[in-house]
DNA sequence: AATTATTAGTTGACAAAATCAACTAATAAT
DNA sequence: ATTATTAGTTGATTTTGTCAACTAATAATT
């Protein structure tokens, strides 16, 4: 790896610690545990989101899963949907209610992002616009490219109560 | 909120998603829980870490952080270090095993950014960077002249078991 | 200097969240 | 048709985190 990857590589991460949710410096209240936060994160990034999609994506078990999602759903916060093709599936959305709780979490993040931004000069946000579109670009062949592989995770770990392959 | 900006916005939470460690893909194994992980990041993101440090980023009680780090102390992660100034604070250090174990669980998404990165064009590259460090350097302006807060979080939240105000 | 208040961290008792193993129901394979 | 697999759920249990009360150290007040 060169100098500038590996620079690139460091401003990014910085990036991603000061500006993500990971770490939530203090969010995650109104009455959500963090696990049903992550949850309900990767059901706004997911356009349909199954059980298992979301044990995966927060390395939990699917009983954990579904007890994340019972307890969302008493609080209104997403709803189980039946899956047409397949009756066993179940597909969790975010209700209107859920969306809205999870902007205001990510609201401070959005907004302390969006006051860097608009504290740069205009050419140099347009540079950095450029390199982001050719970093999203190159990363979304490259995933393409990795054979037809769902979006993520090749990586064999234990979603399920009895071990997956 | 002009165009551009939002763009931006969009991009660089997309690549949060992608590359964060925040809801790693099926990390987080070798026998530490998730609580436990996001301390351990805390760690190797702050030189000096106290119990009340890790509390705040991970939004956990002192009383969890304090078992959080029993935990990682007796898995042999981390090591508690009396502060010389005050003996009232803990220190919270990364042991080596700590570090590699953490190093270990973040390889991966490391990885997929640096091939990432080394398939775009170096010219492209040069342009991502300059586009980051301006990014960058605008942050800590921002943030430096936010008064002089520590480092994050003018948010109030519950960070102790007894509220803080 | 002595007393009082505050702060950092810990602990016991308990609650919340996640796991494991066993289960149901639906689909796929033989 | 029968058997195997898959998606999700549930009961019993373990793990993780909270709350309130505590100790010990520092800071503030008189």
């Amino acid at each position: 790896m060169d100098e500038q990857t590996s620079q690139l590589s460091g401003i990014i991460e910085d990036m991603m610690y000061d500006f993500g949710t990971h770490n939530m410096n203090g969010n995650c209240c109104e009455n959500i545990s963090h696990g049903e936060f992550r949850a309900l994160r990767v059901m706004s990034r997911l356009d349909s989101c199954t059980m298992q999609d979301i044990a995966k994506n927060i390395a939990v078990t699917k009983s954990g899963a579904t007890r994340i999602v019972s307890r969302l759903e008493e609080k209104k916060l997403v709803r189980r949907v039946h899956d047409q093709n397949d009756a066993r599936v179940c597909c969790v959305q975010l209700s209107k209610e859920g969306k809205s709780l999870l902007s205001r979490i990510t609201e401070e993040s959005a907004n302390k992002m969006a006051a860097v931004l608009s504290a740069m000069a205009p050419d140099m946000r347009q540079i950095l616009l450029i390199g982001l579109r050719a970093f999203a670009e190159t990363a979304l062949n490259q995933t393409a490219s990795d054979d037809g592989q769902p979006k993520s995770s090749k990586v064999s770990l234990r979603i399920t109560d009895k071990k997956i392959s």
